[in-house]
DNA sequence: CCGCTGATAATCT
DNA sequence: GATTATCAGCGGA
């Protein structure tokens, strides 16, 4: 990815995601699924300042934050936004590269439940918190541009309780890959 | 198709 | 001690 894509507006950053192609030892597929969260946001884990959890938050852009959730799974964010504290939750993939190694993980076969949410995409792409705050665009990552523009859907973001109305969920529209269908214009 | 529930542990108060 | 950016499986319609 060009390098100042980073540096934008994280919700532009969320939008600029979807349709480009994230790849972790080679496994992997099309961003179709994404969601904002920045420092004056209630809902994100930066709201309350920076902890030992959050630290790559605010560390530099195009590199990822791998946290674990409900002590059971792993999410992952690209780090970005031109302000401090940001990132984009990668919710689902369409997968196109890597389909054994991403069934063996997941223990299922039906692509649309490969990477259709985001620990499942964390588990398919085998992704945890050994790499938190690698470079996305360096091995064993690569995060390259899409090749067209892509129809977004923008809506409400999933599974949070704070800061719930807020419109930052952004999609490919009607892919078959997303977490959730966005409602109908 | 939809909604409910249990699992499970780091993180923060 | 409460909360949590989730998921699979289950039961019902």
């Amino acid at each position: 990815m060009p390098p100042d894509i980073y540096a934008q507006p994280v919700l532009n950053l969320a939008r600029a995601l979807i349709g480009c192609t994230l790849l972790h030892d080679g496994v992997g597929g099309v961003i179709v699924e994404t969601e904002a969260y920045h420092a004056g946001d209630p809902a994100s884990h930066s709201f309350a300042g920076e902890t030992t959890r959050n630290g790559k938050m605010w560390g530099p852009p195009g590199r990822a934050y791998v946290y674990r959730i409900y002590g059971i799974h792993w999410c992952l964010n690209v780090v970005g936004g031109a302000e401090a504290g940001a990132a984009v939750l990668l919710r689902a993939l369409e997968p196109t590269q890597g389909l054994d190694r991403m069934r063996e993980r997941r223990g299922v076969t039906d692509p649309r439940r490969l990477c259709s949410g985001p620990g499942k995409l964390a588990q398919a792409l085998g992704v945890s918190g050994a790499q938190d705050g690698l470079p996305l665009d360096l091995p064993p990552f690569a995060l390259l541009p899409r090749a067209a523009a892509a129809m977004l859907a923008t809506g409400k973001r999933i599974g949070i309780t704070k800061g719930a109305d807020e419109p930052w969920r952004f999609g490919l529209a009607g892919s078959p890959f997303l977490s959730r269908r966005f409602p109908d214009p």
